[in-house]
DNA sequence: CACTTGACCTGTCCGC
DNA sequence: TGCGGACAGGTCAAGT
């Protein structure tokens, strides 16, 4: 769930929190979680101050002095939440999903030289945080092969419609999903961008009519923002590095919204179907089906 | 190579 | 009430 508006929401709150700290401890209980090699980890982070707080894909970088960086997916249902002096001993905020840390979902613990702490939880374990030189993050096989950014200047729709041409003959939704096509979108941005853009997810990517490419690029990016505006989704799992929950989910068009009247007001109701391997939310009266070219 | 499906996990919900 | 099974969805490996 975390895609890449979660992401970016964390990122931000993160670089406020935790820049210039310095770590003096870091425990694990999930080697997957974590597999990094222990004495390695005490060598090349104990001690070493936060730098910076990045973010490709859905991918977090935490850059530290000592030139290493922990580097961070969180899947499904990762979740990093800071506890610092201003929450200790106040209990926990109204829109918090996460209670007193660490639970049973912890996996990983970042203590600071003031005590704070940095908390990785993850309930189905399918996420992970791993050290690596800075300067090698480039080289990563994620790195290598995952697509444009979104939200970069760079993604005109020419480089949109070059990066669609390579999966043509396959249906749009799992089109949006390859990261190597555009980082970042995940299941409830699919959905809300075909949507905006009038194009049902089943479309074969090679028949839709460029307007309506040019019409997606649009969305893709006009929904990837307005939910950093909001601060992300929360759905089930989804918190920011304060655990709170994000606004978006009251905004969504079609996400979650099977058996609710199409907002469009047209008449229908939105329909839950699967497509790509994935639950999919779609007005079929809005969202017009390409097949053939 | 293009594309699809299954595995990785745990918590929740639904039907019997 | 208990219990099995489907479902949730990001990514990679394995399959067609």
């Amino acid at each position: 769930m975390p895609e890449l508006p979660e992401v970016e929401t964390v990122r931000i709150g993160l670089k406020k929190l935790i820049i210039g700290k310095t770590i003096v401890n870091v425990s694990f209980d999930w080697p997957k979680s974590f597999p990094n090699d222990p004495q390695q980890t005490a060598a090349f982070i104990l001690n070493a101050r936060i730098q910076n707080v990045r973010r490709r894909a859905k991918v977090l970088m935490i850059d530290v002095s000592t030139d290493y960086s922990l580097v961070i997916h969180l899947k499904m249902t990762g979740q990093l939440v800071y506890r610092g002096e201003q929450t200790f001993g106040a209990g926990h905020p109204n829109d918090s999903l996460v209670g007193d840390l660490p639970d049973k979902s912890t996996r990983v613990i970042i203590t600071f030289a003031d005590n704070s702490q940095l908390f990785f939880n993850d309930q189905r374990k399918f996420g992970w945080m791993r050290l690596i030189p800075t300067l090698e993050i480039p080289n990563i096989d994620f790195m290598k092969k995952v697509g444009p950014e979104p939200l970069e200047p760079s993604f005109t729709l020419q480089v949109f419609q070059d990066q669609l041409l390579r999966r043509k003959n396959t249906n749009i939704k799992a089109a949006l999903l390859d990261q190597t096509v555009v980082a970042g979108i995940g299941n409830i941005y699919a959905d809300e961008s075909l949507f905006m853009a009038g194009i049902h997810p089943k479309s074969i990517v090679g028949a839709i009519p460029k307007r309506r490419i040019n019409l997606l690029h649009d969305s893709v990016v006009h929904v990837l923002q307005l939910s950093i505006n909001k601060g992300g989704s929360t759905d089930k799992n989804y918190v920011n590095a304060e655990g709170k929950k994000g606004s978006y989910m009251s905004f969504a068009k079609v996400f979650r919204q099977e058996g609710n009247i199409c907002p469009n007001g047209c008449g229908s109701i939105i329909e839950k179907i699967k497509v790509a391997g994935r639950g999919t939310h779609i007005c079929k009266k809005c969202q017009k089906l390409y097949k053939v070219a």
